[in-house]
DNA sequence: CTGTTAGCGCTTTCAC
DNA sequence: GTGAAAGCGCTAACAG
């Protein structure tokens, strides 16, 4: 055994100090009721005393069961938009007791396998995962584990375990013969990295649907580089490529990189929404703060983390959770479009 | 024990599978260059056919030593600005191997001291916190257990064991002398809820200090309520109350309250910043977007988590790590000033 | 109400 | 290069 210079008091310590058996003390800590009133009094004072702090992991051990975490990847923290659903997961599990463990994948599967691996170790109760992609082997890992496991931010029929989300395919879809309803003709469409986010590429193949059941003219589509979370600068900075195309509106897959093509659009003379209409995804604080402001997808991320958590938790009591809970998005129309 | 429906194979099952011991197998996963290479062929097939993946838990407690992890608290994922931090912490960590194990105080130190609690319970190698005022029991545990903690976020001579941050009160004192600077002379302040918030306190005595050297008059102090994160509208809202005090400049703590200020300023007609000057604080992507763009204090949240993550490792690995490293804001001129 | 006996799944000696 | 014994810190089960 390695030695540390760490210096955590054990229970035995507890135990000596109140003139009892660690059984006693770990009573104490679990179903004090059982203990007499007294015995507890001089445990909890020997507990001030050291300073003791519960040994989780050898408690996790030896109960068979895991430290009550539930543990989330998502592709970064810096979009506001994981975010959310980190803060409707928080929601969810603080009332139970239960700890999240956080986990960034920087939008790369590899990652993502390595940390299911490393946090799949830890033994946690449950799994949020982002999207519904993943390797085989993860799946199967995961799968053979027997932990409840939630995809999220996407829909589809076969799950690990469990999916919450909604599809972007047709909030992609929608928006576009939104725009179209509005009187655009050329519609250009900007994604974000694609190789690795599955959202991008449904969002595209709804946009191209939407095209194709319209009748409208298929433009090239944009893709900016690949940046570990997006940038208002990107929009901006290939704003003039898309022009070539001569679109009347353009749909980008994030508020962040339309934010950046108003703003760029404005510095050119190009009036927004009339001469340029511009529409982006996921419904941002930046998406009100913009001038004009910005006509976007309303996505649930807040929610989808809530549900995911209750989700989860049910399944740990061995309730019943629904294995699909499509979560509705919607259109906000503001003004960067007529 | 209880009867968990979790399904993992132990190592047990591999050994079997693979002729050998656990022994064998614990060595071939630690120290594979002390088995034989057909032995460890043997291992690795066994271990991919039963989906193995080791007990950290169990591994940890024999090992005397925790899990690689390193656990950071802060008030919120919601803030871009704590968010930085942990992609800095997690930027620091990756390349070690240490995983980031996320905890949301809520602004709230009860919840922060139930945090610490229970993830020291988990055994984890080191500690981020956000600020530097805790209450005793905290500090004692935390200085009792030994494990390397970085506060963040502000500057303190009497860290539990280190700090990296800047001096708050000095960053809101240069801003309000640099408003002063610039022809301002009824400069307002108006902080986020300060009472679980040392940070904004910090600014508040920073401000007031500017104001007494220049000889400024001093105008009441307006509170944004108590809301878990800041919002925009919040910023619009109390607008009109600090109004009333007639000041031609207004100083937020935060910019998400400043832009919802300038907002608010434009739907009433005043003119920014001829009418009135507004400043923020954090240099979020918001500041840019708005117009006119946000002055702001930059503050270095990324640079906050890098180096807090090398210092613990430094402190893990028996390295001289430095009790205090202050680091650099910056006042940003922008158009919401003259 | 409290103590005793096992054992969680792994790693650390120390043998062979 | 591999194995056997012991134990990490705690809790379940059964006594008493």
């Amino acid at each position: 055994m390695m030695k540390r210079e760490k210096n955590f008091p054990r229970m035995a310590e507890v135990a000596k100090l109140a003139g009892v058996t660690v059984m006693t003390v770990s009573r104490a800590l679990r179903s004090p009721a059982k203990v007499a009133p007294d015995t507890l009094a001089r445990i909890h004072a020997a507990i001030e005393r050291t300073g003791y702090v519960p040994n989780a992991l050898a408690g996790a051990l030896s109960a068979g069961g895991g430290g009550k975490t539930i543990t989330a990847l998502i592709p970064t923290v810096q979009h506001a938009i994981f975010a959310d659903t980190i803060t409707g997961l928080s929601a969810a599990l603080r009332p139970e007791g239960y700890h999240l463990v956080l986990g960034e994948t920087g939008y790369r599967s590899e990652e993502e396998d390595a940390l299911v691996a490393a946090f799949l170790a830890r033994r946690p109760e449950g799994f949020l995962l982002t999207g519904v992609t993943r390797s085989l082997r993860t799946r199967d890992l995961l799968k053979r584990a027997n932990v409840p496991v939630v995809e999220t931010w996407e829909l589809t029929n076969t799950p690990i375990d469990m999916v919450v989300g909604y599809s972007n395919e047709k909030a992609a879809h929608d928006m576009t013969a939104w725009l179209a309803g509005r009187g655009y003709q050329r519609i250009a469409f900007v994604s974000g990295p694609s190789r690795n986010n599955e959202r991008a590429r449904r969002r595209e193949i709804g946009y191209r649907r939407a095209l194709k059941e319209l009748g409208l003219p298929a433009l090239k589509i944009f893709t900016i580089g690949a940046p570990a979370a997006p940038q208002v600068e990107d929009g901006a900075a290939i704003l003039p490529e898309v022009l070539a195309e001569k679109p009347d509106a353009i749909f980008f897959t994030s508020d962040i990189y339309a934010v950046g093509a108003i703003q760029e659009a404005k510095r050119r003379g190009i009036a927004v929404p009339k001469e340029l209409g511009i529409a982006g995804f996921h419904d941002l604080a930046i998406a009100t703060v913009v001038e004009p402001a910005l006509t976007t997808v309303h996505v649930p991320g807040r929610e989808i983390g809530y549900i995911a958590g209750r989700n989860i938790l049910a399944r740990i009591k061995g309730e019943p959770a629904p294995q699909l809970s499509a979560i509705p998005f919607a259109i906000v129309a503001r003004d960067s479009t007529k």
